[in-house]
DNA sequence: TTCACATTTCAATAATTCATGAATTATGGA
DNA sequence: TCCATAATTCATGAATTATTGAAATGTGAA
């Protein structure tokens, strides 16, 4: 990951709805959710909604597929990797102890 | 940690000179580096730089302790670690597996 | 075709963020 | 005390971002 990517990844986590949406997608996981449902989940319209799943979008922090005349969208599980890894990799500069006990105490809580 | 850290977090890291400044005390690590010194090396005035280090303050990024009539800051270690425990807390809304190659591939690259 | 539906795009306004110059606070030394 | 240094705070204008209503796009069904 690029520093440009990694500034639209977490420009686009920094809007509330926009971080809702994305952990709300991340617990669906490979089923994803259509637009319209997280519109109504979120009770935002559709253009906000759509607004905002664009920069997510562009951030690479999520995927879309059509389906018929909805469109599917999920978590980006990769895009979500590579920021991490953009994060971690500047923060050993060098120091590989500084890192270790960082990543060995991260735990997904569950 | 808070979605309202996480928010704050994320917004602190989504400006160039931020992320920048974040990455080089992350580098420094328990020498960190006078306000004055990271002016001149991101050739920033230093009211904007302290504007700028005052974002990643309150955003729980970064410490600052006096010296005299400097202020060192350094990065802040614990609050880095909330945010990604927060990013992968959620990320795993129940389905470990989710998570488990996330983690796992994670190196800080040294 | 024609219509309805799901979503996006566009244009405009409202709100937020950013860098700057000027002023202020805090510390140390003469 | 008085001055110089280090950094912060404040107010302003410029730039960016967000939400909305309206219009447009794309898809499927009658």
């Amino acid at each position: 990951m690029e520093k440009t990517n990694a500034l639209s990844a977490f420009a686009a986590l920094s809007q509330p709805l926009r971080l809702e949406v994305f952990r709300l997608l991340i617990t669906r996981g490979e089923d994803g959710m259509l637009a319209g449902e997280i519109a109504h989940a979120m009770d935002v319209r559709q253009n906000t909604l759509s607004a905002n799943l664009s920069v997510l979008l562009h951030a690479g922090l999520v995927r879309n597929t059509r389906e018929g005349r909805a469109i599917r969208y999920f978590a980006d599980t990769e895009g979500l990797r590579g920021l991490l890894g953009f994060l971690l990799q500047d923060c050993c500069g060098g120091r590989p102890e500084l890192c270790q006990p960082l990543i060995e105490d991260l735990t997904c809580g569950c």
